[in-house]
DNA sequence: TGTATGCAAATAAGG
DNA sequence: TCCTTATTTGCATAC
């Protein structure tokens, strides 16, 4: 019934695959208050084209922070594998901050669906916030009457079997059930938590022993974790020139020992970090 | 030991 | 292929 579930069964060999397309609204307590800048004035960038002098100095510099911790113990993997999956899409336009009930910002819903249509996932109740609260903390209770952690819940649903649907990190479920992710996120996870907290309880029921639900699967988005050194290399190099060129990046991810996509997405991020502190530091 | 959270990687979507 | 902007989500670590 809530098969709102975009497509793609697989997510176990493409890094990125099309998938949904969900509004970009975005909302919810911990949302609103570290999204939503404006966007900058955009400065042009100032170190475009200073000259490798400054590259040199700059990789110097990395090579003495890089010299200290190399040699001995790595302590992360580079990562070897990202893959998309979950999420799902959902067609939702509401935004309503659970924390702070009512907004400024009704848009739309006509009216009140009166509560008659509902059942087959009514987009207008299964958008509704204060269903979402409600299920997320009936969830809750029915994942510990099943003596399930987060944890477990969060990798078990990768077995699910749902196309597009991995697993998903003790603290997503955590911030589901507190509903502390975004309004458009809640509405595209619950689907899934859904289905399988009655899985788990069918087979809980039926005394089948299936432990697939009860933990597993590693399908989950994998996050590199960049030592300090590392860190304060990639610094160094941004504050010289924050838009390297890809062969910049390629040399650097090789002198780091990091993927060279680790390091591009790290220069983008860091640019857009920059950007909200430029910002917030403007008024 | 499970569960919350801060910070920030990784992704989605439109150029 | 890669950028930007907006968002999702995980690692690490504090409760």
């Amino acid at each position: 019934m809530m098969s709102m579930n975009s497509k793609q069964p697989h997510f176990a060999m493409h890094p990125t695959l099309p998938e949904h397309k969900y509004p970009s609204l975005h909302s919810s307590s911990e949302a609103i208050r570290r999204a939503c800048l404006p966007t900058p004035p955009l400065q042009s960038n100032l170190f475009a084209s200073l000259d490798e002098t400054l590259l040199a100095r700059a990789e110097a510099l990395a090579a003495v922070d890089i010299a200290v911790s190399q040699g001995k113990s790595h302590p992360f993997k580079p990562d070897a594998t990202y893959h998309t999956m979950n999420s799902v899409p959902c067609t939702s336009t509401s935004t309503v901050p659970l924390a702070h009930h009512h907004h400024h910002h009704h848009h739309h819903q006509a009216l009140e669906p009166g509560d008659l249509l509902d059942h087959i996932s009514s987009p207008s109740l299964d958008t509704d916030p204060r269903e979402l609260e409600a299920f997320a903390e009936r969830f809750k209770q029915r994942r510990i009457k099943l003596g399930v952690t987060q944890a477990d819940v969060g990798s078990a649903l990768a077995n699910l079997k749902i196309p597009g649907v991995g697993s998903l990190s003790q603290s997503t479920i955590c911030r589901f059930e507190s509903l502390t992710l975004s309004h458009n996120n809640m509405i595209a996870l619950k689907p899934i938590l859904q289905a399988w907290l009655e899985e788990a309880e069918g087979a809980q029921r039926e005394k089948m022993n299936k432990p697939e639900l009860f933990n597993g699967g590693e399908k989950k988005r994998k996050r590199t974790s960049i030592a300090a050194p590392e860190k304060r290399s990639l610094e160094a190099y941004f504050a010289v020139q924050p838009r390297p060129s890809s062969e910049k990046i390629a040399a650097i991810a090789e002198k780091l020992d990091l993927k060279k996509n680790v390091v591009r997405v790290w220069f983008c991020n860091q640019r857009q970090k920059q950007k909200r502190m430029k910002f917030s530091a403007t008024y």
